[in-house]
DNA sequence: TTGACATAGTGTCACAGAGACACTAATATG
DNA sequence: CATATTAGTGTCTCTGTGACACTATGTCAA
């Protein structure tokens, strides 16, 4: 019943998306040690115990060293365990799926070289380590399928934004048009948007910029958007 | 960079439903051990890297060890972690849930004094150990949603069922009443199940037994029942 | 100043699937 | 054979998405 043979290797891994010019992001560090030396790989690490106070928290501080800033969106993925996924023996991996607003962490991010952002659906010409490319893929399905019955795609844009930038992100994400009305009908029937007191000039017609209630939670939908 | 010694505790537990007379029932089982001896706890322990090609193996191999068979259906809930839901220090559990026919394992079940029943609705008066009160709770919830959008509920009946059954389960599930209508128009729109050559007495006219297609995965629906 | 254009936002109809509920079908029992 | 009981259908309403035309308001160039 002792538990010190047989405790397998335990980390903490995260697929941080963004959306940038109409493409879905993913996050990717340099790997500096083996394996999978030079590959490509999903940020994280090993919890610590001394300072985080759950996986979360691993997670959270894991992408706030590599973009400055804690991710807007959060929430445990999946588990992903093995004999053979990491050359060097059974090993447990937790993901996590997040969301930043590029604007927020482009300043930082391009100071870093190890860390990078690549589109996702460029993945192929990648050299990605482990199972990576696999959890990547899950992760992609887990936002896309939130986002037909949810509005977690704000957590990709800044805290004031207008509908057009609300429906570009969505459309990058399912890889699919959304209709302009169906999209604000949510917004309306959400209840969790406030409207600002600004808006920004689009090349027409100014677009009123929306924020979220501070302190809501999100609604999921009884409808999803049609694939 | 070492990771010895911070490893946590890794354990792996389950929150087994099922539906017996109209009432969410989970299984559980009596400790033995400190902490928390004479409690009741979520069935569980530690990957066996020697037997277990996944955690989901440990977790199926756990409840077959209470129950004599595998689980219908199996799935990831949540990692739980941090350093005061154990009292031997910090600890990371990765919590499933799953579901059976009360009607397969009932036999065996009885012959177990310590793996017991109980229904979900009566844990208030039950001492449960750790934090796996909220975790029962987490896996109603989760369960709950995902009758609204889909058929998981059949794993909780036998291979051969009828609407009547199917209905009644759901409904203890979700703690509200629905239309047969609208269960058989997601019977027929799913077209993951079959009309048996059987039918069987129930009262009144004869029922039809249905079976799920082999192989058939479960779908989404793109409208939930309503709340 | 004005007209062309571009983007923001609205009005409204069609469509699909859930809710409600009455109706028909089939089986048991007195 | 009448009645009770459960199985299964017909059909209307209701709600929210899809589609798309229409109005509103800004820029820019002639």
């Amino acid at each position: 019943m002792s538990t010190e043979y047989t405790n397998p290797l335990f980390t903490v891994d995260s697929v941080l998306f963004t959306v940038k010019n109409g493409q879905l992001m993913v996050l990717l560090v340099k790997r500096a040690q083996a394996p999978f030396t030079g590959d490509w790989a999903l940020p994280g690490g090993f919890i610590d115990v001394l300072q985080d106070i759950n996986t979360d928290a691993t997670a959270s501080r894991k992408l706030e060293a590599k973009t400055g800033l804690k991710p807007a969106y959060l929430e445990q993925l999946q588990v992903i365990s093995g004999p053979d996924r990491d050359p060097r023996g059974f090993s447990v991996t937790l993901a996590y799926f997040a969301l930043v607003a590029w604007q927020d962490v482009s300043p930082q991010i391009s100071s870093v070289e190890s860390a990078s952002w690549i589109a996702v659906n460029d993945l192929e010409k990648t050299n990605l380590a482990f199972d990576h490319l696999q959890i990547i893929q899950m992760a992609k399905q887990r936002l896309q399928q939130k986002t037909l019955y949810s509005m977690t795609p704000v957590f990709c844009l800044p805290g004031q934004f207008t509908i057009a930038q609300l429906k570009s992100v969505i459309e990058a994400i399912i890889e699919k048009p959304i209709q302009r009305k169906s999209l604000m009908r949510r917004i309306e029937a959400s209840g969790i948007f406030e409207i600002s007191e600004e808006k920004i000039p689009s090349g027409g017609r100014m677009a009123q910029l929306y924020t979220l209630k501070p302190g809501a939670d999100l609604v999921n939908f009884e409808r999803n958007l049609s694939l």
